[in-house]
DNA sequence: TTTCTGTTATTTATATATAATTTATAAAGG
DNA sequence: CCTTTATAAATTATATATAAATAACAGAAA
C-alpha cells in the first residue's frame, strides 16, 4: 500500500496575528478620546485613525471618527473579542455609550510554521507557478496559492508564513493545498 | 641624463595608528572585568565591547566576551605587542589565565606624510581616476589606489594620509604607487 | 472635474543584508 | 568640535516582502 506523499510532511502552523474590523455604529470624537486616554496616539495630519494600544490581550486598534475600528495583534478569535470589549470600555470612558455588540469580521490572518522539509527555492521558482522569488531583495519565495486567498512565504529551511486567510479552517485548507501542490512537483 | 621624475618627490611617511585584532581563546566576563579595573569602560547596551585604556604604550583596546580583542592607537608593531601583553596582564588580574600567545593580525594602518609637491586637487579630481573630491565637505581628495588596499587623502600642500594597508612594506609600496600614478599625469 | 492609484499607520511571523554602535589616527577647513 | 578614510570586534536596529481593513491626502490619468 502506497502512502500518500503528503503524509511525510510534518506540517505545523500557528496563528501569529489576526486583523479584524468592526463598526461601533457611533461617531467618535477622536481628539477628545486622545486627550482623555494615555494609551492613545492621534496625528490626524499623518493618519486619520487614532491608535489605541491594549495591554491584555496585547493588541493595537485603529479607531476612526466614523466609529469603524480595526484591531490587530491578537492570536485567536477569543482574544480579538476580548480586545474589542476593552476598546469599547475605553471609549465609554468619555461618556459615549456604545449600545451594540459589534459584528467582528476577520480581514486577515498571519500564521507561521513549517512543512518539515528543506526547499530549493531557486528550483521551486521555476517549477512552481504563481511564484515570485528575488533572493537579493527578500530571502523568501512568494507563492500565491491558486483557489485560496492565501499567499505564502516559503523559506529554504522549510519554515513558512501564510497570509491572507480569514479563518483557521481556511488557513488549514490553504496549508494542505500548499503541501499537495509541492508534492505534485515532488519537492522531496 | 634624464632623472626619473619620481626622484623629485621628497616622499616622507610615518605610521600614526595601527589597528590589530587577536583572539585570546578564552571567554571573558566583561562585567567582572569592568568592576575590577578602573581603566575600563563598559556599556553593553551601547556597544558589546569593553574599552580598556593602556597608558604605555598609549593605546585603547576593545575586549569582547568571546575573547576576541581589538587594539588601536599603537604606532609600531612592537608597541602593538607590548599593548597586547599589558591587556592580558590586566585580564589576568581577575584570576583568568590566558594560556596562549595570541596571534596578532594587523587590520589597518593609518600613516601621514608628504609627497613634497603642491597639488591642484581640482584638476587632479578630473585627470585622475578613482578619486572623490568635495572641498566644501572635506578639504582632502580621496584616492583609492588601484591594485592596493590603500586609500589616500591628498591635500593641496602635498601632505597625505594613507589608510587601509596592513604592513609597513605594503604601506611603502602604496605610497610609491601613488607617486608613480601622479607622475604619469605629470602633476608637476 | 471626477476617478483612480499610491502614500500615511497597525500587526505579525519568516530571513537576508546593511547600517550604526565604539576605538584610534593624521590631514585642512569650517 | 565637526567633516573624511580604513579596520576589526558583537549587538541592535532597520530595510527588504506578504495580507488586510480603516480614511485622508496627494498626484495622476481620464
Amino acid at each position: 500500500m502506497v502512502k500518500k506523499e503528503i503524509k511525510t510532511f510534518k506540517k505545523e502552523i500557528k496563528i501569529q496575528n489576526i486583523v479584524a474590523s468592526a463598526s461601533l455604529e457611533h461617531e467618535i470624537p477622536l481628539i477628545k478620546l486622545a486627550e482623555a486616554l494615555p494609551n492613545t496616539e492621534y496625528n490626524p495630519e499623518q493618519f486619520p485613525g487614532l491608535v489605541m494600544r491594549i495591554k491584555e490581550p496585547k493588541t493595537s486598534a485603529l479607531i476612526f471618527s466614523s466609529g469603524k475600528i480595526v484591531c490587530t495583534g491578537a492570536k485567536s478569535m477569543s482574544k480579538v473579542k476580548e480586545a474589542v470589549d476593552k476598546i469599547i470600555q475605553n471609549i465609554e470612558k468619555i461618556k459615549i455609550k456604545i449600545n451594540i455588540q459589534p459584528q467582528i469580521k476577520v480581514q486577515n490572518m498571519v500564521a507561521s510554521g513549517s512543512i518539515g522539509v528543506d526547499l530549493n527555492l531557486t528550483s521551486l521558482a521555476t517549477t512552481l507557478d504563481h511564484t515570485e522569488y528575488e533572493p537579493e531583495q527578500f530571502p523568501g519565495l512568494v507563492y500565491k496559492c491558486p483557489g485560496t486567498r492565501a499567499t505564502f512565504l516559503l523559506f529554504s529551511n522549510g519554515k513558512i508564513v501564510c497570509t491572507g486567510t480569514r479563518s483557521e479552517s481556511k488557513l488549514r485548507e490553504a496549508v494542505d493545498m500548499l503541501v499537495e501542490n509541492l508534492s505534485k512537483i515532488k519537492v522531496k
